[in-house]
DNA sequence: TTTAAATAGGACTAAATTATCCTAATTCTT
DNA sequence: AAGAATTAGGATAATTTAGTCCTATTTAAA
């Protein structure tokens, strides 16, 4: 469904939200051991977290990832995955045409149509906060 | 979502088919082209196929590929997709985590199963005969 | 019986994705 | 001011997926 990328991209933005509610802001280690990735790949998929403004870095000493408290609220999960995946899973057709649309449907358009937007509109309105609480609870995990 | 290999395998089933049901036997060749597939690529998807009992193949000159009629209402999509990507789509995590289920959940874990069972329901349901009469009737396209 | 047309299958190549390693730049702390 | 901790980024390696090529085998037809 979503790549390797995208995964860790989503676990990670979960933890650093949730330990940003809690005002703490967190280093590569820190979110590779909590969430059980490379250290070295989730350092190039924080990068492009960054370029993408879902969260944000501080350089240096005592520095690392945190999310604006505003913006653990305003992220949503489509944002994350069309910032690592691009939209190809939202907008792409299941057959793989290049064009596919309701004037020229693949045979199963009409139907994957239907799921492909369920999943736009789940991503769509699933914050990251919402996310992250269930997390820091204990209700949910990013291991395992 | 699906691999490349699925969806050349998908697209192959459906013409084959729709030519089955016109009693016509169809060759690498012919599928290759009506589907806009690579030809060595496709024979290998086919090989796949033809192992897994969604394809018959006749060896030799005026061989090729068909599929008997009782089978083009038999088979479904989620068998094409299970036989050559596996079961990974309808079964494994969002994230990516190996245990991920209603007792330990990834924070999206909820909100995933429906999407996900939803996709598996559609494919169970989806013969491959519905697939290939409104290919035939000139509805749907499997190029492009 | 020979030949041509076809699938089967193994070995290989190419491209994309996943992952690592090293160095530079930044910034806190001592 | 120096050193340690940290992110940024380029180069490279490993793995997986996508795709090619060649030969063997099968079978219909001439």
């Amino acid at each position: 469904m979503f790549s390797k990328a995208c995964e860790y991209a989503i676990r990670a933005t979960i933890y650093i939200a949730m330990q940003a509610l809690k005002d703490n802001r967190v280093n590569l280690k820190e979110i590779a051991a909590a969430i059980d990735s490379p250290v070295a790949f989730t350092a190039k998929i924080l990068q492009q977290l960054v370029k993408n403004d879902i969260v944000e870095s501080v350089k240096g000493a005592r520095g690392g990832f945190q999310i604006e408290r505003a913006n653990i609220d305003a992220i949503k999960l489509n944002q994350i995955v069309s910032a690592i995946d691009g939209d190809k899973i939202f907008k792409g057709c299941a057959l793989g045409l290049n064009e596919c649309n309701e004037s020229l449907p693949c045979p199963v358009h009409f139907k994957f149509v239907e799921i492909r937007d369920n999943l736009e509109q789940m991503t769509k309105e699933t914050s990251i906060y919402e996310l992250a609480t269930g997390l820091e609870v204990g209700l949910t995990f990013l291991k395992r």
